[in-house]
DNA sequence: CTGGATGCAAAGAATTTGCAGCAAT
DNA sequence: ATTGCTGCAAATTCTTTGCATCCAG
């Protein structure tokens, strides 16, 4: 986590408690978090936080390439310290615990897609969602 | 399009003229239309049309399983009308034109991430994204 | 010091909901 | 006739922005 200070030090970007706080609540536990429950979570380390500030931090971390949008599930976005290079999500739709798949071999698909369509492909997202093995040995059956 | 009108009767759902003229907005072109592009199109030929009615409809298609969302662009969302089965999509970043990709071989790759991760994998998306032909001519580069 | 960062409150946008009247079946 | 549908306007919710002040470098 300290990496990702120093990136965004590189960048430009200071550091301070609020952002600090942020970046713990992100990378505490490898869950979707909405913007409001970044708020939450980091208010209890840096209780003089305010929304805004989450808000423009999410919008930097994203700039930085280092958050990925999740999901937009009931209006709200969700997000998570991501690597920075191409990967894929494999989301837990009970707990929203998310693993990254750093392989990916779609490249022979993308072509064929391209030819076929007559598009250049820029690129592709792909994602799997099911349920993780302690939510299932909780058993929890979907979301 | 008759035929989205006929699964939607079998659901229940009146056939206004309201409805009628949404639909034929979704349906013209294969774009990717947000609440507010449906609402302006379909306003064109049923000029009483409140927006209220547009999200309504656009939550009954959904629930019917005819619309797809395919994007969340700058806090708006996308929706487009899709075939019931499970298929992929194409999206143009200049004129958000979408095609669908029926085909769909990533079982294997399921099965693979499921047994490697210890997930119950319930399903996954995937799409492409890039410029089309057209938009390719028109010398568009990206969005 | 100095420019970026912050909190607050107000603004903006997209979407939802309450309600009384209207229309499709 | 019934029952759902509609438009309008008000309400909600998520997110962004303006601004005076404050703090990291």
């Amino acid at each position: 986590m300290d990496q990702v200070l120093d990136r965004l030090r590189q960048r430009g970007i200071k550091r301070t408690p609020q952002r600090v706080a942020v970046l713990r609540a992100l990378d505490e536990g490898d869950h979707a978090l909405s913007a409001g429950d970044v708020f939450r979570r980091a208010r209890e380390h840096c209780p003089e936080l305010g929304l805004s500030t989450v808000y423009r931090t999410l919008w930097a971390l994203t700039e930085a390439g280092m958050l990925d949008t999740i999901g937009h599930h009931d209006g709200e976005a969700t997000y998570r310290l991501c690597s920075a290079g191409h990967h894929h999500h494999l989301v837990c739709s009970a707990c929203m615990r998310v693993e990254e798949l750093p392989e990916c071999d779609l490249s022979d698909v993308e072509r064929a897609v391209a030819s076929e369509h007559g598009y250049r492909v820029d690129g592709h997202s792909l994602s799997f969602h099911g349920v993780c093995r302690e939510c299932q040995a909780a058993g929890v059956s979907s979301a």
